[in-house]
DNA sequence: ACGGTCGCCGTACAGTGTTCGCAACGCCGT
DNA sequence: ACGGCGTTGCGAACACTGTACGGCGACCGT
């Protein structure tokens, strides 16, 4: 809500609450120039946390912070930087992975497995990421992406992969984790624009779904059996991180094929 | 440009250029209904290819197609609404799988690698499909969608698939396709919007790359003797096809563990 | 003391999606 | 033949958006 209100006096606009006077207003304290780049970006994340994608406006931010829509333009070039800046932001949440051990195979697909989960968890906290990440080019120049990128590649290089071998390994998980994410939270937006629980809405759609895929067999087998399921217990989580399983499996394969093991 | 432009006079509006009196006026035709929802997603999607996301608005496609913006909302509900028809468009351009032959894994193999390959060519020819695919969570119970989804359960139940068994493989080759395309296409677009051509964009961002990376030794020496190579020949497209069958090989190995093969 | 710089913001502009009421039209029952 | 009716199109209007620009006040180096 209306953070920071406590202040809203000290920097010296007046305050509609309180009686003010010229004779008794506190000059604007300037000790610190009052908005910062780290301070936008904090807020915007947290706006579109409780908020959503489209309710983060140059104008409801500078509200948040007390500040004039205007005025974030000297902190941050654009929207679409502000963006950029944000995605980074929710990247540096996630614990990096220590190459510590790898050299045990085991060890290695832990934490290659615990990397990818919470990537995808970060993406369904933070389920508007899905509607700015094709927006965001140069995100992956963003430095806590980089770091994270860089003890990823440490993690493989220990593990005994080749550079860019250590690469393409890395790009097929992330880019499954990301593809799958998406999916994932596209529908859970969905939901969420829909107001409703997701058991009720499911019970709602489903029979929608089921009509609709009359002519389709398999996928009306599919929903009629499987998303019940799917919706009770978290097996989602499961089913990802078995997917996740299964493409190092493909990777440890490959290499055993090439005589590296 | 400004197609249809032979028949302006002909719907009864003012054409501002040739004179008009309400006696030369010719009659509105109205003989059918001069705007069709097919109509209006057809000239959404060459906008959108042409002029990229952030050129669509509902007035300036009401504009391509002589038409008020307002018009449009009798054939569609929403922008969103829209968007998610010309996603589905989209999905329908591709080729489907055919389950002929698929009891022999090679066959089987190379349909799955062309469906996913046909998937990522398609979302790289429209590189705004990324901006909007967080957006439009119904998706995925689009006509065409459907379709294709059908058919791949099908290509894999004929290949020995169990139902589920088939889904959860499907995700997981759809998820590495749809998150690597992402990845690929927002990059697509930050170039397209830079206006430049790739080689020059490099050869831009390259020092400041390298920059960057200096304290992430093996980010700085992956994009010191990558990035080039991937520019100059399209081996990206050769990347993403090892990755896809990277993914298979897990799942076939996961299967033979299971004493299915 | 005083110019220069920097951070902030009020105003303004050119758009955006969408609602609403009105008009024109084809059609249908009488 | 004709009067209502449902459908389709549209102009105006509303509430917002991102952002360029000019000014204003406070700070800092000299």
């Amino acid at each position: 809500m209306a953070a920071r209100s406590e202040d809203t006096s000290s920097d010296g606009r007046p305050d509609p609450a309180g009686f003010q006077s010229p004779w008794n207003r506190p000059p604007r304290r300037r000790d610190q120039p009052a908005l910062s780049r780290e301070q936008i970006v904090t807020e915007a994340l947290a706006l579109l946390d409780s908020d959503g994608i489209e309710a983060l406006s140059m104008r409801k931010l500078g509200a948040r912070l007390n500040a004039g829509a205007t005025s974030l333009y000297t902190h941050v070039a654009n929207k679409d930087e502000l963006l950029a800046l944000v995605v980074d932001q929710v990247f540096g949440e996630l614990p990096m992975p220590t190459a510590e051990g790898a050299e045990d195979p085991a060890v290695w697909r832990a934490a290659v497995v615990g990397c990818a989960d919470n990537m995808r968890a970060a993406i369904m906290r933070h389920p508007w990421m899905v509607s700015v990440i094709g927006d965001v080019g140069m995100v992956y120049l963003g430095p806590n992406w980089m770091r994270l990128s860089e003890s990823l590649l440490a993690l493989m290089e220990t593990a005994g992969f080749e550079l860019v071998e250590a690469n393409e390994a890395m790009s097929a998980v992330m880019g499954y984790t990301i593809g799958t994410a998406c999916v994932e939270a596209a529908w859970l937006s969905a939901l969420t624009k829909s107001g409703q629980d997701e058991r009720v809405w499911m019970e709602q759609l489903l029979p929608a779904v089921l009509e609709a895929t009359k002519s389709h067999p398999r996928l009306h087998r599919l929903y009629a059996t499987q998303v019940q399921q799917e919706v009770n217990e978290g097996s989602r989580d499961n089913s990802f991180i078995r997917g996740v399983g299964v493409i190092l499996d493909g990777i440890e394969a490959t290499r055993a094929a090439q005589g590296k093991g």
